[in-house]
DNA sequence: AGTCGAGCCTGCTGGC
DNA sequence: TGCCAGCAGGCTCGAC
């Protein structure tokens, strides 16, 4: 499940491959996808370059010489996978290449580096488009709220966005305007390592004045924390999220609460059951006993 | 305006 | 063993 995690190791699977390559060829094999792939997609592809590859929350932001951004998002099951002369023959990409239905191949990308980039997403949650690079800030998908990493993201940020919310904590975590990249596995893991309860008001992080709570501090810390650990764990690989070489992540060997129902909290001297419940609609896991 | 649920899509899992 | 309902998840849209 693609969030920032595995956004950004996809993104760093990409970069050698991508950054500073032109597009040769560009084939699509079904156009779609989440919603339709832009018109005359290869034709405004081929022949730029892409000057960097960036991500913003769980898009992947192509900078290109045409002026334009592709922008890529792998939805739920999508993943990207790098192929060139000397990956071709790796164990990674073999099994990869094992592991992938060829059926779910929709896009591939022919660059000048050397490597074939395609993309695969069985449930075709996944999208790609094309924006003007002067319209991205612009662009309704990129009305999100801060990058969890950046410095902008403070306590007080996060409280003044949770200011006055009735929402539970959990929803709000979800909500891609109050932070933007976290999903569903980061968001329990988050709250469990800062011991705040997901049912909590989102409110209850700020003062009356807006100001933030101790409960804001460690929420920040914690959230800033899981991601780091994760991305240095090469993301989480459950059903579908896999790195470009083919290699799995292995941060779901560490989640603390997540798909971990009826185990024990990890939290140090808590004697707590890890409960699942669900709430608007997803599944929430936390320790009724140190999450408060 | 804020909040919530449905729907999109497919593959895997678990219960019968 | 085989079948199928249920679930997973990010994001948008419509209803309240």
């Amino acid at each position: 499940m693609p969030e920032l995690p595995e956004v950004e190791t996809v993104r760093r699977g990409l970069a050698p491959a991508m950054e500073r390559a032109s597009f040769l060829a560009v084939q699509a094999h079904r156009e779609d996808l989440r919603w339709p792939l832009p018109a005359n997609f290869a034709r405004r592809l081929v022949g730029a370059s892409v000057e960097a590859l960036r991500r913003r929350a769980k898009y992947l932001l192509a900078d290109l010489s045409s002026g334009e951004v592709l922008v890529m998002h792998l939805g739920m099951s999508g993943s990207f996978r790098v192929l060139d002369g000397a990956a071709e023959h790796a164990p990674g990409a073999l099994h990869f290449a094992r592991s992938r239905s060829l059926a779910h191949d929709h896009v591939v990308f022919r660059m000048s580096s050397g490597a074939t980039v395609t993309f695969n997403d069985p449930r075709r949650f996944g999208f790609m488009l094309l924006v003007p690079r002067a319209e991205l800030e612009k662009h309704p998908l990129m009305r999100i709220g801060p990058e969890p990493l950046d410095r902008a993201f403070t306590p007080a940020s996060l409280a003044w966005a949770c200011a006055g919310k009735a929402t539970s904590l959990k929803a709000a975590l979800l909500d891609q305007k109050v932070v933007a990249g976290l999903g569903n596995i980061y968001v329990c893991e988050a709250l469990n390592r800062a011991r705040l309860s997901p049912r909590r008001r989102a409110s209850t992080l700020a003062t009356r004045n807006g100001a933030p709570t101790p409960h804001a501090e460690r929420l920040v810390a914690a959230i800033k924390a899981v991601l780091e650990d994760a991305i240095a764990a090469g993301g989480s690989s459950l059903r579908d999220h896999r790195r470009t070489d083919g290699e799995l992540g292995s941060f779901q060997h560490k989640f603390r609460v997540y798909d971990r129902e009826s185990g024990r909290c990890p939290t140090r001297g808590c004697p707590g059951i890890v409960r699942r419940v669900t709430q608007n609609g997803r599944s929430t896991f936390f320790c009724p006993v140190c999450q408060k």
